[in-house]
DNA sequence: GCAATTTTAATTGCACACGATTTAATGTTG
DNA sequence: CAACATTAAATCGTGTGCAATTAAAATTGC
């Protein structure tokens, strides 16, 4: 029984989706070592780029990270000079995070890298917006139903 | 410019697969904690499930890794005690991974861990073959091109 | 046959990710 | 208003990822 069910890497679509992110994540890191920064970094920029002043939280929440990520990949945008992370006067719970001028800078810089990636690609222009909304539903499905497993562990079956 | 222009998170393929990814290993970590595995040691015994006694260097090929990710992993997966890492006699630099009984037996515990993951997934079947099959295209484009990378900077636009 | 090159792992250093815990501040409730 | 609960960040420990370097062994050229 072992032998003749045994999983086959490359139809998985989990091992598709993870060995592709870190593909992305190397093709990113040549475009983005210009500007001094990783994958992660880029993300919360745009992220704020869309809106300053975000709380941890809230940066959080849209890229589906916590604060053991986000609070020192922050201290090193702060660091490098990109933003600032200024805690809240009304709520101290709080730390608001704001672009430095040189991180509203950053926004025109950067503007090429989506273009550049998308000639790596590879793939036509509006097979890729599909693509990633089909991914997006999936990632939506999973992280609800991870939610779900903590509650019931499965064992009904 | 700049504000006309702002990239829009949500319809970035990258982001759709980095996000998807980390909310596999997410719903993975609850099925294989029970085994004692994280993710990415789980498929490097999907490796050798296939085929026992790989070189180091054959893993990574299968699983786009380099020796600085996956030395100390199998380090930890002896320590575990389900392989062992033996240097072959003839080239001493090259170190083959075997499967221990425990690791083999491993494999029968870990075959309902596709199909509680498929029950997750919240897609139709057929849909997560195609899935899969797009998003394996699209990093083996991405690998393609980001070697190109290396070579010509990106320059001539 | 031996020096130069290539190949293979290991090592090192840095940056994520994330569960779990801690700390501090704020809400809530009797 | 005091006890308790909730919330937001920070902290801690473990485990990836990967570029760059090192070390050892094999191969090649001459």
């Amino acid at each position: 029984m072992s032998q003749a069910e045994t999983v086959i890497l490359e139809k998985q679509l989990c091992f598709a989706v993870y060995s592709a992110s870190h593909a992305f994540t190397r093709a990113y890191r040549t475009l983005l070592e210009p500007l001094g920064l990783t994958y992660p970094q880029y993300l919360v920029l745009l992220v704020l780029w869309e809106r300053d002043g975000m709380r941890v939280k809230e940066i959080g929440a849209r890229l589906f990270l916590d604060s053991g990520t986000l609070t020192p990949l922050l201290k090193r945008l702060e660091g490098i000079g990109y933003v600032r992370r200024i805690r809240d006067a009304n709520d101290e719970r709080q730390v608001s995070i704001m672009l430095t001028p040189a991180g509203q800078a950053l926004e025109a810089k950067a503007a090429a890298v989506p273009k550049d990636l998308q000639c790596l690609i590879g793939v036509p222009g509006d097979e890729i917006g599909m693509l990633a909304e089909q991914v997006a539903k999936l990632r939506n499905g999973l992280q609800h139903a991870s939610g779900e497993l903590g509650t019931r562990e499965l064992e009904g079956e």
